[in-house]
DNA sequence: AAGCGGACAGCATACGTATTCAGACGATGC
DNA sequence: GCATCGTCTGAATACGTATGCTGTCCGCTT
């Protein structure tokens, strides 16, 4: 070994008086090779500092160790601003995949480029974590395109039987009935929906149609003009407020499909005069970090993202073994504070 | 090519009519391949849906095309919370990463782990990009070692001429005086520092000499009973806003060394029935999504780490092609919001 | 004493790409 | 008509690891 090139197995071997074979069996700690042998090489390659070269590892075995997070969003076309929910996760996610040794490859996608067939194609991944919200006629078609090509993958989102591949989500409905119910114990009359009802969208839609129970489930009517389509920005969320004011329809609630939008609907409220909770009571879904720091603290509807993300890494780790896996809803938890 | 297997350079070959080398050259668009083959080639590739294998790429270049970004942070041993300015910064370089050619391997580190020798020397990444405050004496024994190896890096940090490497920053002693400025200017008079003020957190430390440039300037007395310890975290602010409350010493303004703190100190203040910014005035550092969605919206000093990521990314990219970098020193910018 | 099985280690090779060197071919100059 | 040059392509090989197969040595059985 020339002096300031890495190590390699031989070089161990030669030290070790072994050959090279030996070597990788002792590292990977393979039975065949005696216990004596394998302290030997053990000790000498911490010596040297070597570590086994993952690329000569992955291109003889075939598989990486490696795992690859695919965000992708819709509203944030220049990649700076990850949905703040999304970034919670990810601690969680690197976190499992520390643990269960694998590497995490994150890569932030445009709905436009080529993720669906770019990761494991090229050998960088042996498994792939979806996340995002988006378009969803052409999500659809790209995990078409996943299924077809034998990719493994796993995804967060609503379980959707249309969809193919294994799917960690929160149980939305639920989430929305408890917001209702939550609301209407309250007092309150005139709930709005602020977020997308739309098939395009069906986390935000299953919150809907939760919210839309919990009336039924009052004999209290449903009234489609107090909902109002938005993304999850706290941009879209005060734009939602405003012309849900502007609408002139009475309300004392809203419902926000995400935190982001609820944050951006207290700022149109309280600029249009209206107190929070007095005027009108206020919940959020997802509980992000910023949801109790705001002012009031908001009610929310958590979603458990340290379990999701260990969720999503454990059941792609089953898939890539081949074995079967299943859908998981998780339940969501109403965080009572003080917006309500 | 067995059906199902993944197609390979010779597959490409043969159905070409052309050597393997031949197809290697053509998609690295090597000009010594004809343009009618390199055409061909291209075209019988795409339909095979032909990536080429990172590992055999790289095991044969020694280059991975990959950089690693390691997170460590002393206070969040779960890994589950990430100081929220560094999760900002994450969008940036991984939108900067992709513009680039380069995936981006994140890793969320104690600071006990070795991840000063794991990442180069296994290869899976050319070079590293260190994010986190931390234990400044371990921080910089592994510095050293990271040089001692010719490991790539570059972090994110104070340019203390002390430790190694390239380092881009914010000038905090900048940030910290124009912080002090302004609550000058707002006509406060006792001012207290929320945040490290020892050797042990540069960027803290420097943030607290600005301040304290700014009181001399305006010929004012530094009380260093106005100082108090604590670290980037909301629990921490409101710790040390109550500490700070507890010793009795007349204040009516705040400078925070992050909005984490200041955001904890406002907590502590309310509660102890103080107005912000009537009894006092309260400015942050970071301008973390947060800031402005709290109540009152935080005056705070913003770091740009849109710019920040980018630079990240590209020095590391120079130093890995053994060109040459210095050092950057990023400037903060004041942004008055409702709280002071 | 011959045969047999288990424990251990080495030989040879495969993984898929990138690069060095050499060769083929046609065109050009004298 | 022969040498020369430039353009393009192919043969061979290296990168470092992991594994199937083979071989050796030893202790044990029959």
């Amino acid at each position: 070994m020339a002096s300031g090139d890495k190590p390699t197995s031989f070089d161990i071997a030669a030290l070790a008086g072994v050959s090279q074979p030996t070597v990788s069996r002792a590292l990977r700690g393979d039975r065949t090779v005696s216990a004596a042998t394998r302290l030997r090489i053990e000790a000498i390659a911490r010596q040297l500092n070597y570590k086994v070269d993952k690329n000569a590892s992955a291109l003889r075995r075939g598989s990486t160790s490696t795992l690859a997070l695919l965000f992708f969003e819709d509203p944030a076309p220049d990649g700076s601003r990850i949905n703040p929910f999304f970034l919670s996760m990810l601690g969680s996610i690197l976190h499992t995949c520390g643990a269960r040794g694998y590497d995490l490859l994150t890569s932030f996608q445009q709905l436009s480029a080529d993720w669906h067939v770019d990761y494991e194609d090229s050998r960088k991944a042996d498994g792939l974590i979806l996340l995002g919200y988006g378009d969803f006629d052409d999500y659809s078609r790209r995990l078409d395109q996943l299924v077809a090509q034998g990719t493994h993958f796993v995804r967060w989102g609503s379980a959707d039987p249309a969809h193919p591949g294994t799917v960690i989500g929160c149980d939305n409905i639920a989430g929305g009935r408890d917001a209702g119910q939550h609301l209407i114990e309250r007092g309150r009359r005139g709930i709005a929906f602020l977020g997308d009802a739309s098939n395009h969208y069906p986390e935000s839609r299953d919150r809907y149609r939760g919210l839309a129970q919990a009336l039924r489930m009052a004999d209290m009517p449903i009234d489609p003009g107090l909902q109002v389509d938005a993304l999850s920005s706290e941009a879209s969320g005060y734009d939602a407020a405003r012309r849900l004011i502007a609408r002139g329809i009475a309300f004392d609630a809203i419902f926000a499909a995400s935190d982001m939008i609820a944050l951006g609907a207290v700022r149109a409220l309280v600029e249009s005069g209206r107190s929070v909770p007095g005027d009108v009571a206020l919940v959020g879904f997802d509980d992000i970090p910023a949801a109790s720091l705001a002012q009031p603290p908001l009610t929310t509807i958590r979603q458990d993202y340290a379990r999701a993300g260990e969720l999503l890494v454990d059941m792609l780790i089953r898939r890539i073994n081949r074995r079967d896996t299943e859908p998981a809803l998780l339940p969501p938890e109403l965080v009572v504070r003080k917006s309500s």
